[in-house]
DNA sequence: TCTGGGGTCCTAGGACCC
DNA sequence: TCTGGGGTCCTAGGACCC
């Protein structure tokens, strides 16, 4: 009967991947960028001593990078969703209650001697996956981030059962739950710790910042609101967008951008077993520059039937985005979202649908992400994709796909 | 500060119905 | 011209998370 909560939080879990397959990396501050090698999207503990802020603008850095050696690194989602799978495989070793929260964080049901078993889930982590995490433990999920904040800063372990002076010194924005927006309207209440926010009236609260807020303190007081999410429900939505390397003009590789997005979409929701019943596109100039002229448009179609099939998504986006193109525009990012996803194996025909050929569809789309899964991600595309793909976001500084592709296999010499 | 992509949940307000 | 109450559904926008 589980009565506690963990949270197994990875360290810098970016940079903590790179350091798995370049140990030479170890000790030395590194950086990850996001998608487009835009901004710090992770830090080692050398970078954050330095005063480098998260989402800091990399081209800002160009100085400190240099004087202090720093190691930046674009995003390598490949490896780093192989590793969080292999850390949360690990995990469930202890236990089968494992809410898988993000790429690298999971919430954990736990029993007994919680305090043993927090450090005996780190060390096996470490040995087992290279990456090394911290453990914060609580009877709510949001006094196990509490813990584990602390447990960042001190053994990598903490179990929190009497929190009052922990809360006391923790700042009411730094709750899992409070952004900046909340957070500054908690302090013109006068209400500037996690410690006043949990012994504060819950009918004050609800009236403030409503149902999401009474939850929140009663989790502070010790009261789960939150459950564990074994069984996670099934998404509602999925989404590729980027913004692009450069500037485009034509529609033309505008077409093959979101002709891209739209398979990738396709191949997301086939992975899950979903089909889509709703198309949206939508393309937009680069709204942080105000002195070019700015347009963004989006459209939503809705299928006659839900679909998963690239050709069927790929199309439907394409009539999208040639209905939304306005020539003389510098398009900066395009985006395809697939929408009421249902169930793939809830089969829906009306009077026209051709199952013959839907099947025929369905097993050639196995086929092709059978090979994608195989050799690698873009070994079979459309060709409205385009080949050269001009516009794709700049990811100059990534790694190799150590775990996921043959050619790319670190060599031990 | 202007920097990425991908999600979720909640609320308010409008349209519409009886 | 003003006057009631109650309900549902949908959408847009706000807020948050990693």
């Amino acid at each position: 009967m589980p009565s506690w909560i963990a949270l197994v939080d990875a360290n810098n879990f970016y940079v903590s991947c790179e350091r798995v397959f370049d140990p030479r990396l170890r000790d030395k501050p590194v950086v990850v960028l996001s998608n487009n090698d835009g901004c710090v999207v992770a830090r080692s503990n050398e970078v954050k001593a330095l005063g480098i802020p998260m989402g800091a603008p990399v081209f800002k850095l160009r100085s400190q990078i240099r004087d202090h050696s720093i190691q930046v690194y674009s995003s390598n989602y490949t490896l780093y969703s192989d590793l969080s799978r292999r850390v949360m495989q690990t995990l469930e070793q202890f236990t089968p209650d494992v809410e898988v929260y993000s790429i690298d964080e999971a919430f954990l049901g736990l029993s007994g001697d919680v305090a043993a078993i927090a450090e005996q889930l780190r060390q096996t982590v470490q040995q087992w996956n290279g990456i090394p995490v911290s453990v914060g433990v609580a009877p709510t999920k949001t006094l196990a981030k509490v813990a584990n904040h602390i447990a960042k800063k001190s053994t990598g372990v903490c179990v929190l059962d009497a929190p009052s002076m922990v809360l006391a010194d923790l700042p009411v924005g730094e709750i899992w739950g409070i952004g900046h927006r909340l957070s500054d309207r908690l302090h013109l209440q006068g209400v500037e710790t996690a410690l006043q926010l949990r012994d504060v009236e819950l009918s004050w609260i609800r009236q403030q910042i409503g149902i999401v807020g009474v939850r929140l303190v009663q989790e502070l007081r010790g009261i789960p609101c939150l459950p564990l999410e074994l069984c996670p429900a099934p998404r509602k939505s999925c989404c590729v967008s980027r913004s692009f390397g450069r500037p485009m003009m034509a529609i033309a590789e505008l077409r093959e951008a979101v002709a891209t997005y739209a398979a990738r979409a396709a191949a997301k929701v086939r992975r899950d077993e979903l089909k889509a019943g709703v198309v949206t596109v939508f393309i937009t100039t680069n709204r942080f520059k105000p002195d070019e002229p700015q347009y963004s448009n989006s459209a939503v179609v809705q299928l006659p039937q839900p679909a998963n099939d690239t050709f069927t998504l790929v199309q439907t986006a394409l009539r999208a985005v040639e209905g939304l193109y306005q020539p003389g525009y510098q398009y900066k990012k395009a985006g395809v979202l697939l929408m009421e996803l249902s169930p793939a194996s809830i089969v829906q025909t009306d009077l026209f649908s051709n199952v013959a050929q839907q099947e025929k569809r369905g097993a050639l789309m196995r086929t092709v992400d059978s090979l994608n899964r195989q050799f690698g991600a873009g070994t079979v595309f459309c060709a409205s994709e385009g080949i050269r793909k001009e516009w794709q976001m700049r990811l100059g500084l990534k790694s190799p796909g150590f775990t996921t592709r043959w050619g790319e296999l670190p060599v031990v010499e």
